[in-house]
DNA sequence: CAGAAAAGAGAGCAGTGCTCTTGACGAGCG
DNA sequence: CGCTCGTCAAGAGCACTGCTCTCTTTTCTG
């Protein structure tokens, strides 16, 4: 009942993005009373929460997916990239409920770190087994940041703090130009996108030491 | 009229987001009635729009000032990068409605984008003053992203095809780490957000060979 | 088989964007 | 001067939303 009502809403997100999701509109489809579904879900917000949280494990399985253990780092920081832009643009609205402006009034609910996690652990993982020593010099990080440092390292233990600080900026890049592709921000600039940003993976991939 | 309307417009979005925006509400706090609002923003996509613009010229003018004309290219994209994120920390909503996800049903029209370049443009003028010609062994581009390396080389003249990029790469870093911050991906996890940030940034100014 | 618990239906409230019709007001023109 | 015409605002109304409350039906359990 609970999937049945989550499938239908997924095709609704699919078709018209969050905001377009109707209760009613689902109920309606179900041949329900549209009282009867805050049975299941009471509030709009518990349904996105379930459509969040499907979604970072969908996009975590992708990842994973993606990933084959002989490969050099390199290729699997790639493999990586391509599987967070492919899913982004087979799901565009999906990804938006991920990472694009929260729901205005939704607090996402502690249940929806540990799938978002999941993601990132693949990234922590291929830079820890790289323990890359990136070439050149970069500035010490300032003793402020040091704790933040220490807690990112958790999920790519035994890197250098320069190469913690380099993974967090090549991660927010990554979705950068995600998001700046999916909402629009290269309309009428770049035409080939998924040979740019295979390009611009790369080349974060050196400067990454990988 | 036009000037009062988008004025409290602001304060309502600056308050409860977008998606809590209500021209009855304006109207409503304006003593007018509901229906007449309609004469000067036929639509609540009109609104939008308007205020979009507003948005993409506020935080323009941001980054205009950022900019001292005699300060090393490492110094001024370091000032745009703080002028970008000072922005979206003090007017997060309406950073979101500019470079998160499209409010659904909205297509932005033609007018947002000549606002919209006036922060790329300063950006590119970074990178033209600089010309830089970066350390390392970057992959060459293929050939199927010529074209639209050379659009992109129209905001900064002169520049290499790695450095365009690059510049590319760091942009979208840029706002993929402030979007992070502000979207809530760096809770529990990064707590000296500015130096962190501060840090990154400096870190992508050497790969971008400034 | 009877009673309790769960599931659903229906009406209703307050709110939304938007449309249509109606009424006031003032400027331009014969 | 009087008359028309365009602008501005108001009001009622439509279709829709999330959500609550009450009431009935179904289903499971002791």
């Amino acid at each position: 009942m609970v999937r049945e009502i989550t499938d239908i809403a997924r095709t609704h997100l699919a078709r018209e993005g969050a905001a377009g999701l109707s209760l009613r509109a689902i109920a309606r489809e179900m041949g329900m009373a549209s009282s009867a579904i805050h049975r299941y879900f009471p509030t709009k917000d518990d349904l996105l929460t379930a459509l969040i949280i499907d979604g970072y494990t969908a996009l975590g399985e992708a990842a994973e997916a993606s990933q084959r253990a002989g490969d050099p780092p390199a290729e699997r920081w790639l493999a990586l990239c391509h599987a967070v832009r492919d899913f982004a643009v087979a799901r565009p609205h999906e990804y938006a409920l991920l990472y694009g402006s929260p729901v205005p009034g939704y607090q996402a609910p502690a249940d929806t770190v540990a799938p978002a996690l999941r993601t990132t652990l693949v990234c922590g993982r291929i830079i820890s087994d790289a323990r890359p020593t990136p070439p050149d010099l970069a500035p010490p990080p300032p003793a402020a940041i040091g704790p933040d440092i220490e807690a990112i390292r958790a999920v790519m233990p035994g890197v250098s703090d320069d190469a913690v600080t380099r993974a967090v900026t090549a991660w927010t890049a990554l979705f950068g130009a995600v998001s700046f592709e999916l909402f629009g921000q290269f309309d009428n600039t770049i035409t080939h996108r998924r040979e740019f940003f295979d390009h611009g993976m790369r080349s974060l991939a050196r400067y990454l030491g990988l």
